[in-house]
Parts: C-alpha cells; sequence; structure tokens
RNA sequence: CGCGGAGUGGAGCAGCUCGGUAGCUCGUCGGGCUCAUAACCCGAAGGUCGUUGGUUCAAAUCCAGCCUCCGCAA
C-alpha cells in the first residue's frame, strides 16, 4: 500500500519502523510536528519521527496547523494520493479533506482500549489508575479526538511493577504489528468497522509535572502507583536533603498499617519508606545532577539515615 | 550564548576551598571461620584522577579550551 505516515515521538516511531520494515508498503511522505528549542541549550531538535524518516530519505512535511494551510497542504497529499494515511500520536487533528483523501481512510493507533482513555495520555493514566489491562486499537478517524470506528483490538496484561514507560514500549510494539494487520484486512475488506459505545467513553486527561510530588500520608499502594505512572517522565519526585530525588521503580513491601510517620525512611540498607498505610521500597531512583541508578548502586556512595523523613519543600 | 551539577581502580562516592605519600562503601580473586550464608575475619590484584594546553620545584587539587553525562526551565 501507499502509505503516508503522521506520527511525532517514540511511540510513532516503532509503528513507522515497521512500515519501512514491511514491504507490501510503501511510506512515500511523512508528517510530524514542527521542529521546537528544547533538551539543554534550547536547540532546535527534530521530532523522533522525523530523524527516521530523514535516515530513510522520506520527504518530511511540517505544517503547524494542518486545518488553517489546508490549501497548501490538500494538493500536496492529492499529489502523494496515498492508499491509506497512518497516523500515530501525531497530535494534530486531521481535517475533514484530508480524512476523505485516501481510498482506506486513516487509520490510527491508539494506546488503550477504545472508548477507554481518549486522548492524550492513555498509557500513563491506564497504569496510574491501577488498571490490571490496557491495550491497543486502531481506528477510523473522524474529525473528533479519538472518536472513530474501531477497526482491531489487542489486549495485554499490566504487571505488578510495570511502569509507563515499559508499557509503553511493549504497546510501541503491538500497536505497529495491530497497525500492519489492520492494513492487510483493510485491503481484503475483512474488517468491519464498528462505532464506539458512546456510553463507556472516558477520557485521558494530560499528565501534568505538579501532580509528581509524592504524598507519603497516601498507602503505599497509591505512592507505587503514582511512580509506576510517571516513570520515565515526568516521574515521582520527593526530596532528598533539599535535592530532588525521582524514583523510577519501586515495589509495595507491606500494606498494613504501621507506627512510623508518613515519609519516614524505614530501612536504610534498602531505602525503604513509610506511608500513610504500609511501606514502600524504591528500587531504582536518581538523585539531581546524578544518574539514574539502582537502589543498590545509589547506596554504595551516598548515605540515607534511619529516621529521616522525605518531603517535599 | 536560557540556569545549574558532574566526569577519580569493575560499581557508587570522598578528596579539590588552604597545591606535595590515591581514601571510603561495595564488587572481583585467594585464604580462614561456620551445619550454612548475600554474615564475619585475613590478604591480594586493579587508577597516567574525562581530554588538551597553561601556571608551578611540584597539579586529582589553580587557570583556559574541548568532549561526554545529568538536573531544572522551555
Amino acid at each position: 500500500m501507499k502509505i503516508v505516515f503522521m506520527g511525532t515521538p517514540d511511540f510513532a516511531v516503532t509503528t513507522l519502523q515497521k512500515l519501512y520494515d514491511s514491504p507490501e508498503h510503501e511510506v512515500s511522505a511523512v508528517f510530524t510536528q514542527t521542529d521546537k528549542p528544547r533538551g539543554r541549550g534550547n536547540k532546535f531538535m527534530p521530532t523522533p519521527v522525523k530523524k527516521l524518516a530523514t535516515q530513510h530519505d522520506t520527504p518530511v512535511y511540517q505544517p503547524q496547523s494542518l486545518k488553517k494551510q489546508i490549501d497548501e497542504y490538500l494538493p500536496i497529499l492529492q499529489e502523494l494520493n496515498p492508499d491509506c494515511i497512518v497516523v500515530a500520536a501525531y497530535g494534530k487533528l486531521l481535517p475533514k479533506e484530508v480524512l476523505e483523501l485516501p481510498k482506506y481512510g486513516c487509520v490510527n493507533v491508539h494506546g488503550s482500549i477504545l472508548p477507554e482513555y481518549r486522548g492524550a495520555a492513555p498509557i500513563q493514566r491506564a497504569v496510574l489508575d491501577g488498571k490490571k489491562k490496557t491495550g491497543v486499537t486502531t481506528m477510523l478517524m473522524g474529525e473528533q479526538m479519538d472518536a472513530g470506528d474501531i477497526l482491531l483490538v489487542s489486549e495485554t496484561e499490566i504487571g505488578e511493577n510495570e511502569t509507563s514507560a515499559e508499557l509503553f514500549d511493549r504497546l510501541a510494539v503491538m500497536g505497529a504489528d495491530l497497525l500492519v494487520q489492520t492494513l492487510q484486512k483493510l485491503e481484503k475488506g475483512e474488517i468491519t468497522p464498528i462505532p464506539q459505545d458512546e456510553n463507556k467513553v472516558t477520557f485521558a486527561q494530560m499528565i501534568t509535572k505538579d501532580m509528581a510530588k509524592i504524598d507519603f500520608n497516601q498507602s503505599a499502594q497509591q505512592v507505587h502507583r503514582l511512580i509506576c505512572g510517571l516513570s520515565d517522565s515526568p516521574c515521582a519526585l520527593t526530596f532528598l536533603n533539599g535535592k530532588r530525588l525521582k524514583i523510577y521503580h519501586s515495589k509495595v513491601v507491606n500494606n498494613n498499617c504501621n507506627n512510623y510517620k508518613a515519609g519516614e525512611i524505614v530501612d536504610d540498607k534498602k531505602f525503604i519508606v513509610a506511608c500513610g498505610e504500609g511501606e514502600i521500597e524504591f528500587t531504582e531512583i536518581q538523585l539531581e545532577g546524578s544518574k539514574r541508578l539502582a537502589t543498590n548502586d545509589f547506596l554504595r556512595g551516598h548515605s540515607i539515615s534511619k529516621g529521616d523523613i522525605l518531603k517535599d519543600i
């Protein structure tokens, strides 16, 4: 199939790579968000998708807004004449003219089992909510965000200590596979799109940094979910001796009540911290200015004291 | 030129302010103790202190440039 790909972050890269690897598909152009200054030094960095597309010498387009610049880009798309437009975490809505252009429509890969978790952060939200199960969905795009008819769904379980980052990687691969399957069946006419059940719709709100500070008055289970859900980015956060301490991995070691204060360090050999209810062990952490370390390694060079209390500044 | 931190034996850190014998917690290897152990005791190997140049009798330590990594802000 002749395909135009639209996407931006790493999640989309996996799918794009899969398309490059599939001999039956040809990626004739890539759309991605505009380059923005990011990172240290505020240098302009290409989006992950652009990086990959450039390596494959695929033409890259970066419109500010397809809707506003439709007169400019519609002719380009018509010229490209794709059989299908594949969209993965592009971050922009597509205008009607674009949606109606390809023979097989615009197919989107989404990181949840729709209609649950429509929107920006489906994967993190699923982990934050302590869901046992999630998945990826392919759908035919409509004009509303993530509201199109469902094509295929693939499910998976979320591990007890699995972080958003880990789940991200798994779902990206699943999504890429599912997309290729979807295209195959779409071409053969083997799929009947199913409208979403509007009564079951939930939204996955964007993740913000002000969620990141850990409140140790919550239960160990709640703290654990926050840590898993926000890892690797923005990452759950507390403070050790006035310095930011990010928690990448943790596990609940005790669910019962305890006699410690919230945030008190209970074990300085393992970095176990008391919560409002239960205790949690940090297993991978990073101190401000230093690198991300397994707690074992961290404790060889840094000392923590039993009885110290972690708290916000 | 957005702000800041850091590069020291295999790992994580200290030492740098006030230049002059390389330190700590681990790991590794050898030996011992023990029913046994990730426990304990004894011993050993392993570092031109990121890189280049400068100051000096002497630089991990002071100065300048470069490389790499990291936190914040966007």
